[in-house]
RNA sequence: GGCCGAGUAGUUCAGUUGGUUAGAACGCCAGCCUGUCACGCUGGAGGUCGAGGGUUCGAGCCCCUUCUCGGUCGCCA
């Protein structure tokens, strides 16, 4: 028994009426009935447990208490005469003799209503987020966040992985995201990087021999945010290994995520295995998108040589691009309204026409369109009612378009999307190179690691020239779940020889494959084991789990948009001092 | 960095065509109330309308500049 208390605020029930017990927590609300009966409302991390005042002492001594002040009470457990169902500690209540303060709330008025925090505007949740967090609705994502990590560690460990750990000072990485630095005070105008991923160190691992990885790694990217992305850090299961195949780790993962996903997750079902494979390329045309969110039923078609000369001037030149959406009752109102959302999203206009009760097509662009209905049926559905959504133009960007309106469309119009569920899958066969939009030459399409598939006799053929490089594909592969992209991972070129040849199709050789990464090269020379690997990102996990829309919601101490943390008020200026000995010289920025 | 949206009481928001003293709810304070549980009732305090400039007899509202926050695109091997 603690000094504290005898029991939490979650715990007591009917069977301990006649307790003397001893209670510690926040006091959460006061309910003034009368001069002489007041309710009081404690609450810990269990729950809560109402306390009845009767008397003048008692009253007096909550009087002057102000709410989420911390207190111990000591009384006895008396059974309701008016009981609450809502509250599992409902039946009881708890008669005081003994108030006293632990912890004294200085203030009287809160930035906000701690149970209804998270109206409240975001920047004051984050500033006060250990006020935050004893909303219960909030502070229980971050619980759950725990348990998907322990389940997680658990599956891994069950399946023969170790956590190892690895460095969190270690080498700026030549391509990839923006590094943080953190300047060497012994090696003056040196830096540190923080990782952007252990993607380097697990290698190594396989290469020393370890079998099977994996951590629960930070990752530290300084890089701009989004809706699901953090700025500066997060976590990944990072997982790689030794003589293992694509479907050796796609293995793995099937096993370790549905059942995490049905346990913890909003949604019951979870896709079994194996998932869904889908080509990147086929995911473009078919999904516009190469995360598509499978719980939605709507693709996009090829329509160009149906409507490339329907004499709408949009259409004249590129790709046409078709969304069928059968059942569709938006008014025209609301039709524009989506179509301008995803003007917004996919940086190009959309059009539409529709197919009305009588079967003719009607609205938007229905009148370049209309003769060309028979043609249009082989490819579209276009039954009374539905609605097609056109995009036009380069093939990444009608491909974009239409990616764009079937989430938009999907989410909006009912019937096409089982939303209560995860949908899993994976995109495979990745090209290895593609040509750079800036430099018109080719480049690294993901990243170098990747083992091309075919290995050194199809580079060897691209330089003979008998198949074009851009035909080359990587076992390179990401995982999706609900259009959300966990992660992306690959089997590993883990021999220099290919390595090096690989790097020559950039315009690089052997020397720069040296110079960008040192340790790598050097221990695959050693003799490597083939391997491969994938680290599906925990905070977005997470995220898909509880059902909400920002990642901020399962981090415990999230930093904002602009990458600060106004809690702490991270970053912030250092002292001379402090800069004199990093051997840094700030100048005035113009 | 581009685009879009927001910024009014401690908090969440409303504020009409530019017009009297800027409102509501919750919270806070005081009083009343013997079974509340989002307790109720009565009253009260509380405002640099993000900041600066402009137009106007008059600006929360219109214009310009700027700051902050959010969304989105760029970016994220």
């Amino acid at each position: 028994m603690s000094y504290y208390r005898t029991h939490n605020l979650g715990e007591l029930r009917i069977e301990n009426v006649g307790e003397r017990v001893t209670l510690s927590g926040w006091m959460e609300n006061v309910r003034m009935v009368s001069a002489n009966l007041a309710f009081v409302v404690m609450r810990d991390f269990y729950g809560t447990t109402q306390i009845v005042c009767e008397t003048e002492d008692m009253i007096a001594a909550i009087k002057g208490i102000n709410k989420e002040s911390t207190i111990q009470v000591e009384g006895v457990v008396r059974e309701r005469s008016s009981k609450n169902p809502k509250q599992a500690t409902g039946d009881i209540e708890v008669v005081p003799d003994k108030i006293t303060v632990l912890g004294k709330c200085r203030y009287n008025e809160l930035p906000f209503e701690i149970n209804r925090s998270r109206e409240a505007d975001e920047q004051q949740r984050l500033k006060y987020r250990y006020l935050d967090l004893r909303n219960p609705e909030v502070k229980d994502k971050i619980v759950m966040r725990c348990n998907v990590v322990a389940a997680l560690r658990q599956a891994m460990t069950e399946h023969g992985f170790l956590e190892i750990t690895t460095p969190i000072l270690t080498v700026s990485s030549p391509e990839g995201a923006r590094d943080y630095l953190v300047p060497a005070r012994k090696h003056p105008g040196k830096f540190y990087a923080l990782p952007q991923a252990p993607q380097q160190f697990k290698q190594l691992l396989m290469t020393s021999g370890f079998d099977k990885y994996f951590q629960i790694a930070p990752c530290f990217r300084d890089e701009d945010a989004r809706g699901d992305r953090s700025p500066g850090e997060f976590y990944q299961l990072d997982m790689e290994m030794a003589f293992a195949t694509q479907e050796d780790v796609f293995a793995v993962i099937e096993d370790v995520l549905p059942p995490i996903f049905a346990k913890f997750g909003k949604y019951d079902i979870a896709s079994k295995p194996p998932f869904r494979r889908v080509k990147y390329l086929d995911a473009l045309e078919t999904y516009g998108s190469d995360k598509p969110d499978l719980r939605i039923d709507l693709t996009a078609k090829d329509v160009t040589a149906e409507l490339s000369g329907c004499g709408f001037e949009p259409f004249a030149s590129g790709e046409i691009k078709a969304v069928d959406i059968t059942n569709c009752a938006l008014t025209r109102k609301q039709i524009d309204k989506l179509l301008a959302d995803c003007e917004v999203q996919a940086g190009v206009k959309s059009y539409w026409f529709k197919v009305d009760e009588t079967g003719a097509i009607a609205g938007g662009v229905a009148k370049f369109v209309a003769d060309k209905k028979d043609a249009l049926s082989a490819k579209l559905n276009l039954a009374p009612n539905t609605l097609v959504v056109l995009s036009a133009g380069k093939k990444t960007l009608a491909q974009k378009a239409a990616g764009v309106a079937i989430k938009t469309f999907g989410a909006n119009v009912p019937g096409h999307m089982d939303k209560e569920r995860y949908e899993f899958c994976w995109i495979v066969d990745f090209p290895m190179y593609e040509i750079g939009e800036e430099s018109g030459e080719l480049e690294f399409c993901h990243n170098p690691f990747s083992m091309p598939k075919g290995g050194l006799e199809t580079l060897l053929k691209a330089e003979r020239g008998e198949i074009d490089p851009l035909t080359i594909e990587a076992d390179q592969y990401d995982i999706v779940c609900n259009g959300i992209e966990l992660s992306s991972g690959a089997v590993r070129n883990h021999d220099p020889e290919i390595m090096v040849k690989a790097f020559e199709f950039v315009r690089l050789g052997e020397e720069d494959v040296k110079a960008k990464f040192p340790a790598m090269y050097n221990a695959f020379c050693y003799g490597a084991p083939p391997h491969a690997g994938v680290a599906p990102g925990v905070d977005r996990m997470v995220m898909l789990l509880a059902g909400v829309e920002t990642i901020r919601e399962v981090i415990p101490f999230p930093m904002n948009k602009n990458a600060q943390d106004v809690m702490m008020d991270a970053p912030s200026a250092v002292t001379d001092k402090q800069l004199e000995e990093l051997h840094i010289k700030c100048v005035p920025v113009e």
